[in-house]
DNA sequence: CGTGATCCTTACGTTCACGTCAATTTGCCA
DNA sequence: TGGCAAATTGACGTGAACGTAAGGATCACG
């Protein structure tokens, strides 16, 4: 009858890695320089065991890390903001805590979207800049593509559009 | 009387350096693994010397590195691509070529830069869904701090808005 | 024409982010 | 209770992208 919320089938490292797409090793190296947790508690020596939640935080650590270009490094401190969020929701829950170290938590999480945001945006930007000049110069290929038809066009019986090179738009 | 379109000021390679916010061993690097041209015909142990068009062309180097975050090796596939439209439009102004073998070189040029395009674009999607994602959860973390702060002014006199903690927006 | 700043090449060093190997252990299943 | 695949720790190896140091040569300037 209880809800099933997360099936937190337990997971292997090589699991892990096959579902998110990377290696064992990986894996394990991002738990030695503290940018996943060490699994708290585990015996030395005995297998690590994972949950779907684990499995997304990999995911999200490596989505940052390739989209934003940081290294491991950059990218514990920008995670220590994502757990600091988490830590907040974890406060909020509960009851026992006072409305000025409410906003104190909520500020700072604040401050931490607010520093990735504002990484991502400029990020976003440069890259949509760059979007634009590239489509700026398709265009003048085309259009030179174009001419360059019209004229053998006048000179040759019209041929069938042939080729036109256009990947889907 | 001559036209002055680029200065070409003879920069070497320190002063390139500092207009691009790098190191003369990167270009020097960079040069050697083939990303920038070897300076053409210069009698080694001489010093390079530097246009403002190389300055431009590193820039750009720079720029899609960090925004593509490629390898150089790949970086370099991507640059021939740039160099080849680069012989596109020399050929092009020449007027002995004919129409077919120029229909090829733009056809050529067309792919390349749909190659780039895809790539930029599949990027720049990503990075904007993030971007939604996070503003998404700040306007949540907001909120929460609307209503904390809306308590509190019921318990004591309302505060004046205080460190609303609004980074220019 | 000297001289100090900059550059040249060569070569070895370094950091990051893992890969790989080895010797054991652990975990799961027939 | 075997037995075998997969995991564990530890150590060393590796490729990319430069950094750094050494010993000279070159350049702009006075």
């Amino acid at each position: 009858m209880s809800a099933k919320p997360a099936p937190a089938a337990n997971l292997r490292i090589g699991d892990v890695a096959r579902l998110v797409g990377t290696t064992p090793r990986t894996i394990r190296y991002y738990e030695e320089i503290g940018l996943l947790p060490e699994a708290p508690a585990r015996p030395s020596g005995r297998h690590r065991v994972y949950s779907e939640a684990e499995v997304e935080r990999l995911r999200e650590v490596m989505r940052l890390k390739d989209l934003l270009g940081v290294s491991l490094e950059e990218l514990k401190t920008l995670l220590a903001a994502e757990d600091a969020r988490a830590e907040v929701r974890a406060q909020l829950r509960r009851e026992d805590v006072d409305s000025n170290r409410r906003q104190e938590l909520l500020n700072e999480a604040l401050g931490h979207i607010d520093r990735q945001l504002s990484l991502v945006r400029r990020r976003a930007g440069e890259l949509s800049r760059l979007e634009a000049e590239l489509s700026e110069t398709r265009k003048r290929v085309r259009r030179k593509m174009r001419e360059l038809d019209a004229q053998a066009g006048a000179t040759f019986p019209p041929r069938a559009l042939e080729a036109t090179g256009e990947t889907k738009l």
